[in-house]
DNA sequence: CCCATTATCTCGCTGAGCGAGATAATATCC
DNA sequence: GGATATTATCTCGCTCAGCGAGATAATGGG
């Protein structure tokens, strides 16, 4: 059980920087009050924010993992942190939209900014095609990622 | 708050699979009685073999952020599942070597292998310069994610 | 040999997340 | 248009992961 193909190496690299990635997300959680779970949450509403999706608390759940129990909670507790505003969908009144506060996100680029900068700053090295070869990489990796049926 | 260069895009690209192979770990977990904690226990005891490093439960806890109660609390699950196997270091016999089960190792395979297959199936059609990259970027990542004293 | 240090474990507690079910808004059918 | 089914969210009570504090046991230095 080891010194297989660079191939094999690749893949090891790539998850630990995911392993080290969560452990970075848990440091910022409990630097500011917060749980992973609400790391990810507000995470994955700016996601939707950027793509331009509606973000429900159904949808929020789904994205997390969490029955609608859990999910209420974690939007109760971000709400209290003041982190998320809660919106009645007008169009359809059954529905609570969401918002992540200005102030959260500038709680996150004070802690990630640097981590994210000093990556980008790797790339800035790297010409046309390798840049090429990260981003295909990466793809496929999110392909085999996400489609386990 | 959108389309900055492609740089970031590649950032984020890399943030998303993190978060889904996180959702992936918890589907693992939870398909075998587990939660993404032992998951993720197990994961650092396998790269610890694979680098020869002698697992104790002191180190586990640090590699996985959780204090001595929690860490107890994680070895008592899996030696309770099987996944591990408690042994006194003959060396210094206040500390507690741990190994994992080749069952675990099994299981984990059969779920995370296709998924680790087919990236690096990926892989192959990258020449030497390509892979240099992708090997060169996550490298880097890795610095970047590891390194906030 | 005593004492400081290190590694792990035990106990009691807080709170994240679950299952079950309540509530309220919307969609469907006659 | 009202009865009914469906959908979205929330409430309640419970279990158990992980924490703080402190116990226990092995080691190493003076």
């Amino acid at each position: 059980m080891s010194e297989q193909g660079p191939e094999l190496e690749i893949v090891h690299l790539l998850r630990k920087v995911t392993v080290e990635f969560g452990l970075r997300q848990a440091e910022f959680a409990s630097l500011h009050q917060m749980h992973s779970t609400d790391v990810r949450a507000l995470i994955c509403l700016l996601d939707a924010e950027r793509a331009g999706t509606d973000a429900t608390a159904g949808w929020l759940g789904a994205q997390l993992g969490l029955n609608s129990a859990g999910t209420t909670a974690v939007i109760d507790r971000l709400e209290r942190l003041g982190h998320l505003t809660r919106t009645r969908d007008p169009r359809d009144r059954r529905r609570v939209l969401l918002a992540v506060d200005e102030r959260a996100v500038e709680l996150g680029w004070a802690f990630f900014g640097p981590l994210i900068e000093s990556t980008v700053a790797a790339l800035r090295d790297f010409d046309e095609k390798e840049t090429a070869a990260v981003r295909r990489f990466l793809y496929a990796a999110h392909e085999a990622v996400t489609s386990i049926p």
